[in-house]
DNA sequence: GACCTGCTGCGGAATG
C-alpha cells in the first residue's frame, strides 16, 4: 500500500488538519498507484486535496517536470480561489503554481514562459488556446503527468465537454504519454458514464472512488395564499423567514429584480446577484455575504455553483427548480460542513408548484437525481479539427480522424462521416486538402479575425474561436469607469430611450446615453422612483424528466393527504374527474384554444405541440400558436379537436409530419444560426450544397428538445385507447399550468422564398401548394398577391387553368415556357384566332386606361408589334371586352400587376377562357 | 417572460 510523502504529512500538521476526511483517505491509494481515478462526493468534503495531495506526493517521490499537473474547472473565479489553494501546499514544496483565463492580467500571464509552472489551472478554453496557438509555451506540455478535471458534472453532457474530451486526447498525442486522469464531481447518477468520458483512451487502470451523501435536509413547503399583489405577499414572507444569511434562488433575472424591488420596502440587507450584473457588482455582494451585511442574496443559478460564499445558514427557493440536481445544489450552499443539516424552504404560488416542489423532496430523499447523457456535436468536432490544424499547421488527414475519434464522445464516428466532414470544411474554405494533408484554409483568419471592429456582420474576433458558448449581444451600462450591468440588446432596441430609469443590481440607473457604435449605455445613479426592470432572453428551462413521473407516484401515495394537495386533487374528485395521471387527457377549450391536461414528458409535450401547431397552421392561419410543459399541451385551434386527427395519421407520415414541424421551428433555426460558423458557412444556407449542416442542425435540435421515438409510442398508446381522453368544460389546476407557458409561434418568415422555390418549374393552384407546404390557403394567398407586384423580389403572376378553370400561379419569368409547354395548350391557344377583343389596360396608378384592340393571331405572328402597343411598362390591370358581345365583359376575368414583357400571354389566355367558356 | 459558463501568443519597439 503506497503510502503519503512525509513532507506532506508535515504540512497537514502544519495547517492543523486533525486527519484526511473519508474521501480523501479513499482517494488515496489509487491516485498514488497511477490509476485513473474518479472522485464522487458532495461539495465541502475536501475533494481538491482527495486529488491534490496524493498528486503532489508522487511529484515528490518522481523526478518531474514542468508543467507536470494541469488542472482544469470550468469558472474563472474557481480558477482563483484554487490557484491560492493550491498554492500554499506548492509554495512550501518548491513548485511553481500559475493561472490561465481571459481576466489574469497580461503580466501574470507572461510570467509562465520566463518560469514554467509545475501546475496550471485553467478552463477548457484555455487549453483550447494553449495547443491550438501557443506555439512556444505549448512545448511545455509534453511533461505533463497528471491532468485533474473538477467540477466535471457541470461540464459533462455539454459542448463544453466534448470539447475537453477531444482536447484531453489532443494532449495525450501531443506529449505522447498516458498521463493520468482524476475527476471530481458532485453527486451523479451515472458514473460509469462519467469515468468513460474523462478516461477516454487511456489505458490505465481505473478505480472510482464515491462518497455517500449523507447530507440531511430539513424542507418547508409553503403555498403562499393568492391574495391581490403577490409580490407584496412574497416579500413580507421572504423577510420573516429569512435568516443571516439566506440565499434566495429564483428561476429568472427580472425575479431577483422584483422581488428585491418589494424587499426593499423592509429592509436594506438584501442583494441581487445574477449574470447580468458586472463582475465588480456581483464580488461586493458576496462580500456582504462573506463578512455579514447581507442578510439576504437574491440570486439565480450563479450562486448555485462556484467559490465559497461562508456559512449559509437558509436556502429559499423561490417557485421550485426545475430539476433535483439543481435543488441539491442549492440545497448544498447552505450548511457547507460535513455534520450540517442544510435548511430549505419552496415557496409555492401555484398548485403546479406544490406538486413539484413535493415530488423533488421525495426524489431528493430517495437520492435519484438525473442522468446526463453525452452529445456527440459536429460543430465541436469541426472546431477541434481546425483547432488540431493550426496547431500542426499541416498533419495527414488520418491522424487528425485517429485523434478525434479516440474521444470518448466520436469513438463512432465512420470514416465516410469523418470525410464527408472534411469535405464541408474545404468547400467552405476552412481547411484545404492536399493528397492527404490538411492544412488551414484561407477563409479561417477571415472569418475569425484579429480587427477589433468587425469588418463584415458575419466575422468574429479571433479570441472567440477558442470557446463554444455564444451569446446573444448586450448592450453595456457604464457608470464613470464601472462596469454595472448589461442588457439584451433586442430590449435596448425596443424598449430603452435616454432620459428612462432602468433597475438593475437592485438599483435605480437613469440612461444618458445609448451609444450603439460601441454597444454601451452611460447610465447615472438615480434615487428614488420607479425603474423599469429589463427583461432578458433566455433558452427556457426545461423541467426535469423526473418530475412528471414522480407527480404521479406522490398523488396515488400517502403524501396525497397533504394539505395542499389535497385541495388540488379535490378539485379533480368534486368533478367527478380521474386524478391527473400519465393515462388521462383532459381536453378543454376557452374562445382561443385547445388545452389538452395530462402528466408527461416534456421532450413528448412539445413533439406533440409542434405537430399541433403545424396542423392549426395549415387549417388557419400564420398567427396559430401552441404550448406545451410537463402538465400537458395546447394550440389555438377551437373548431376541432386536432389530438384525433393526429391519431389517425400513420406512423411514416407522422414522422414526417414532425421532422416538417421541427424544421420550421424557432429552435430548429436559432440551433443552426449557432453551429453554421463552425463550418464556415457564413451566408445562405441552402438545401443540397449544405446538408451537412442542415442535417446536424436538425439532428442537435431533435435530441436537445424533442423525442420522436417517445412520442410515436405515446400516440401509439392513444391509438389502441390506453389513454383515457375526457372532455371538460372549464379550468383545471394543470391546464391553468400549461396555459401559462410561453406560446410558441411558427418560424416561416421566409414563407416568399418558399412559395418561390416551390412554384419553380410549374404552375400551382392555392389549394396544391396550401397542402404541400401545410400553411392555410388564406395565408397563401395573400402572400401571392404580395408576390406579384412590380417591386416583389420573387415575382409571379397568375392564369385561367382553362382545362378546371381553375387560377394557377407560376414564376412571372417562366410564364413564357409554361405558355409552349404542352401541359397548359388550352389555356393559351384560342379556338378561333381570328376575332376580334379589346383589352383594357389600367396603368399602376390607375390614373390612365387605354384600349388595345387585337386577334389572337396578332399575338401569335408578332408579339413585338403588340408589345409595343402597350403604353405602359407595368399595367395594374387588365380585362377584355369584345365589341359584339357585351356580355364577355362581365365573364372576363381580371388580371393585376402584369408587365409589358407577358402582356401578350395573358391576353392569350383570356380570350382561351372566353372562348371556352363561349364555345363549349 | 426564459438559468449559467468563456474568450490571442509572442516578440520587438518604445519608454523611463
Amino acid at each position: 500500500m503506497a503510502t503519503l510523502n512525509r513532507r506532506l504529512v508535515d504540512l497537514m500538521k502544519e495547517k492543523n488538519w486533525k486527519g484526511m476526511t473519508e474521501v480523501q483517505q479513499k482517494a488515496l491509494n489509487p491516485i498514488l498507484s497511477g490509476k485513473n481515478t474518479l472522485i464522487i462526493a458532495p461539495t465541502g468534503f475536501g475533494k481538491t486535496e482527495a486529488a491534490l495531495l496524493p498528486v503532489l506526493s508522487s511529484m515528490l517521490d518522481n523526478d518531474v517536470k514542468p508543467v507536470a499537473v494541469l488542472y482544469i474547472t470550468p469558472l474563472k473565479a474557481l480558477i482563483n480561489d484554487l490557484t491560492l489553494r493550491i498554492e500554499w501546499w506548492a509554495s512550501k514544496l518548491n513548485y511553481y503554481v500559475n493561472r490561465k483565463h481571459g481576466e489574469v492580467p497580461q503580466k501574470e500571464k507572461n510570467l509562465r514562459l520566463k518560469r514554467v509552472p509545475h501546475i496550471l489551472v485553467t478552463t477548457p478554453e484555455g487549453l483550447e488556446i494553449d495547443l491550438d496557438w501557443a506555439t512556444k509555451f505549448r512545448e511545455n506540455y509534453k511533461n505533463i503527468r497528471w491532468v485533474i478535471v473538477d467540477e466535471i458534472h457541470e461540464l459533462i453532457g455539454s459542448k463544453r465537454g466534448v470539447q475537453l474530451s477531444i482536447l484531453l486526447e489532443r494532449l495525450k498525442d501531443f506529449s505522447n504519454y498516458d498521463f493520468q486522469r482524476i475527476g471530481l464531481s458532485a453527486t451523479i447518477q451515472d458514473e460509469d458514464l462519467v469515468s468513460s468520458f474523462l478516461f477516454g483512451s487511456s489505458n490505465r487502470e481505473s478505480e472510482i472512488v464515491r462518497i455517500k451523501d449523507k447530507k440531511v435536509f430539513e424542507l418547508n413547503i409553503v403555498k403562499l395564499n393568492s391574495s391581490s399583489d403577490v409580490w407584496k405577499d412574497a416579500a413580507k414572507y421572504i423577510v420573516n423567514s429569512a435568516e443571516k444569511p439566506t440565499l434566495i434562488f429564483t428561476n429568472s433575472r427580472f425575479l431577483t429584480e422584483r422581488l428585491h424591488e418589494e424587499l426593499e420596502e423592509y429592509s436594506d440587507e438584501f442583494f441581487v446577484h445574477h449574470s447580468s450584473i458586472s463582475r465588480e457588482g456581483k464580488s461586493l455582494v458576496e462580500d456582504n455575504l462573506r463578512n455579514g451585511k447581507a442578510k439576504g442574496v437574491i440570486c439565480t443559478k450563479t450562486l448555485e455553483l462556484g467559490i465559497d460564499i461562508g456559512d449559509i445558514k437558509k436556502i429559499i427557493m423561490f417557485r421550485p427548480p426545475s430539476s433535483v440536481s439543481s435543488f441539491l445544489q442549492r440545497l448544498g450552499r447552505s450548511g457547507h460542513n460535513i455534520l450540517g443539516i442544510a435548511k430549505g424552504e419552496i415557496i409555492c404560488l401555484y398548485d403546479f408548484d406544490v406538486l413539484e416542489a413535493y415530488a423533488i423532496r421525495s426524489l431528493a430523499k430517495k437520492g435519484k437525481v438525473e442522468k446526463t447523457s453525452i452529445c456527440r456535436p459536429l460543430d465541436v468536432a469541426s472546431r477541434e479539427i481546425l483547432g488540431i490544424i493550426l496547431q500542426y499547421g499541416e498533419i495527414e488527414k488520418s491522424k487528425v480522424f485517429k485523434i478525434i475519434t479516440s474521444s470518448y464522445s466520436f469513438r463512432d464516428l465512420s470514416e465516410e462521416s469523418f470525410d464527408e466532414l472534411i469535405n464541408y470544411l474545404s468547400k467552405n474554405n476552412l481547411v484545404t486538402i492536399n493528397g492527404d494533408k490538411l492544412s488551414i484554409g484561407k477563409f479561417f483568419f477571415k472569418l475569425w479575425n484579429f480587427n477589433k471592429n468587425r469588418n463584415y456582420s458575419w466575422s468574429r474576433n479571433f479570441s472567440e474561436f477558442f470557446s463554444l458558448i455564444n451569446n446573444n449581444d448586450t448592450f453595456l451600462l457604464r457608470w464613470k469607469d464601472k462596469n454595472i450591468g448589461e442588457i439584451d440588446a433586442i430590449y435596448v432596441y425596443k424598449h430603452i430611450r435616454s432620459g428612462d430609469t432602468i433597475r438593475i443590481g437592485g438599483k435605480l440607473w437613469k440612461i444618458s446615453k445609448i451609444n450603439t457604435n460601441t454597444m454601451s449605455i452611460d447610465v447615472i445613479p438615480s434615487d428614488g422612483g420607479e425603474g423599469e426592470i429589463p427583461v432578458w432572453r433566455g433558452d427556457g428551462i426545461s423541467k426535469s424528466y423526473l418530475i412528471p413521473k414522480e407527480i404521479e407516484k406522490l398523488l396515488k401515495s400517502r403524501e396525497s393527504s397533504i394539505a395542499d394537495i389535497k385541495k388540488i386533487l379535490e378539485k379533480y374528485k368534486s368533478r367527478n374527474l380521474p386524478l391527473p395521471s400519465s393515462n388521462v387527457i383532459t381536453v378543454e377549450k376557452n374562445e382561443k384554444e385547445t388545452i389538452y391536461s395530462t402528466l408527461i414528458n416534456e421532450k413528448v409535450a412539445n413533439t406533440i405541440a409542434h405537430i399541433l401547431l403545424y396542423l392549426a397552421t395549415a387549417k388557419d392561419s400564420l398567427n396559430s400558436y401552441a404550448r406545451y410543459s410537463i402538465y400537458g399541451f395546447s394550440v389555438s385551434y377551437t373548431e376541432k379537436d386536432l389530438l384525433k386527427e393526429i391519431v389517425k395519421i400513420n406512423d411514416k407520415k407522422l414522422k414526417k409530419l414532425i421532422i416538417k414541424s421541427i424544421l420550421r421551428s424557432p429552435l430548429f433555426i436559432s440551433t443552426l444560426k449557432e453551429i453554421q460558423v463552425s463550418f464556415g458557412k457564413v451566408g445562405k444556407v441552402s438545401k443540397g450544397e449544405d446538408n451537412l449542416l442542415l442535417k446536424e442542425a436538425l439532428r442537435q435540435t431533435i435530441s436537445k428538445y424533442f423525442s420522436i421515438k417517445k412520442t410515436l409510442e405515446y400516440i401509439k398508446l392513444l391509438k389502441e385507447g390506453k389513454i383515457q381522453v375526457i372532455n371538460y368544460e372549464g379550468s383545471l389546476p394543470l391546464s391553468e399550468a400549461v396555459l401559462m407557458q410561453a406560446p410558441i409561434k411558427p418560424w416561416i418568415n421566409n414563407i416568399t422564398s418558399i412559395i418561390y422555390e416551390t412554384l419553380k418549374g410549374g404552375a400551382y393552384t392555392v389549394s396544391e401548394l396550401s397542402d404541400s407546404l401545410g400553411i392555410s390557403s388564406k395565408s397563401i394567398e395573400s402572400k401571392l398577391k404580395q408576390m406579384r407586384k412590380p417591386d416583389s423580389k420573387y415575382r409571379i403572376v397568375s392564369f385561367i387553368d382553362v382545362d378546371s378553370r381553375e387560377t394557377r400561379w407560376c414564376i412571372l419569368d417562366e410564364l413564357e415556357e409554361i405558355v409552349h409547354s404542352c401541359d397548359f395548350y388550352t389555356s393559351f391557344n384560342a379556338i378561333n384566332d381570328n376575332e376580334t377583343f379589346i383589352a383594357s389596360l389600367r396603368s399602376l396608378n390607375s390614373s390612365t386606361t387605354t384600349e388595345l384592340i387585337f386577334k389572337p393571331k396578332e399575338i401569335l405572328n408578332n408579339i413585338e408589334e403588340i408589345r409595343r402597343r402597350i403604353p405602359f411598362e407595368e399595367i395594374g390591370e387588365i380585362r377584355i371586352n369584345d365589341p359584339v358581345d357585351p356580355l364577355v365583359y362581365n365573364i372576363s376575368p381580371r388580371f393585376y400587376y402584369i408587365n409589358k414583357k407577358v402582356a401578350p400571354y395573358i391576353l392569350l389566355n383570356a380570350v382561351a377562357y372566353i372562348q371556352n367558356m363561349k364555345y363549349s
